[in-house]
DNA sequence: CTAATATTTCAATAATTCATGATATATGGA
DNA sequence: TCCATATATCATGAATTATTGAAATATTAG
């Protein structure tokens, strides 16, 4: 992860219907959910969705797959935690007892 | 954390100077750094760094201490765990065995 | 109180980003 | 082949965001 890819990651999150689909598809898992279904659930406009999806794409923050006319997205895990590692390159100087405590309790409480 | 802070936070990190203040930050640990200091070491006026610094800090990703006339600005590792909660929340639908690994690794490697 | 230092705030211009309507591409079926 | 469905691309205007110079605020020292 470099950091221009890092800035266009953020930027893909900054927007709220971005952010809404990333957290859908996040919540969908491997199962991910079909473009159209997408725009349904969250009421954008189709072409609208296509660009924001494409936005998300080209951050490596979704990946997607084509399932005969329609387009699969899913949430693409690496590309999060690409960003992520980016984020937090060189956060406890050697130490990692000061660099645990800071991803600790990120993960889902279910 | 609600949408509007996430988005906030994500906007604060899609600009460089920004995104480059916060990592250095993260880096910089406990002793922080003055606003000054930011400035020079990243070789942006005083003025545009302090437009921002408010806004990382609005956004609940820094935080900052006076420190007699000058200002001395932390990251705010609590505003970043509550940003990613956010942002993985209900990642695994109830099995936490696919969750972990969406995590794992985040760690710095040191 | 006055001067110097460190930082913030303001107003204006410049640059970027967003949603939309119209159109184009790709796939599947009759 | 022709049509319908699903998604993507393009051009434009509207809205948002960033940087800058100038001025203001806050703190400390003399």
């Amino acid at each position: 992860m470099d950091k221009l890819s890092a800035l266009s990651a953020f930027g893909a999150l900054s927007q709220e219907t971005r952010l809404d689909v990333f957290r859908l598809l996040i919540r969908a898992g491997e199962a991910g959910m079909l473009a159209g279904e997408i725009a349904e659930a969250l009421d954008v406009r189709q072409n609208t969705m296509s660009a924001n999806l494409s936005v998300l794409l080209s951050a490596g923050l979704v990946k997607n797959t084509r399932e005969g006319r329609a387009i699969r997205y899913f949430a693409d895990t690496d590309g999060l935690r690409g960003l992520l590692g980016f984020l937090l390159q060189d956060c406890c100087g050697g130490r990692p007892d000061l660099c645990g405590p800071l991803i600790e309790d990120i993960a889902c409480k279910c």
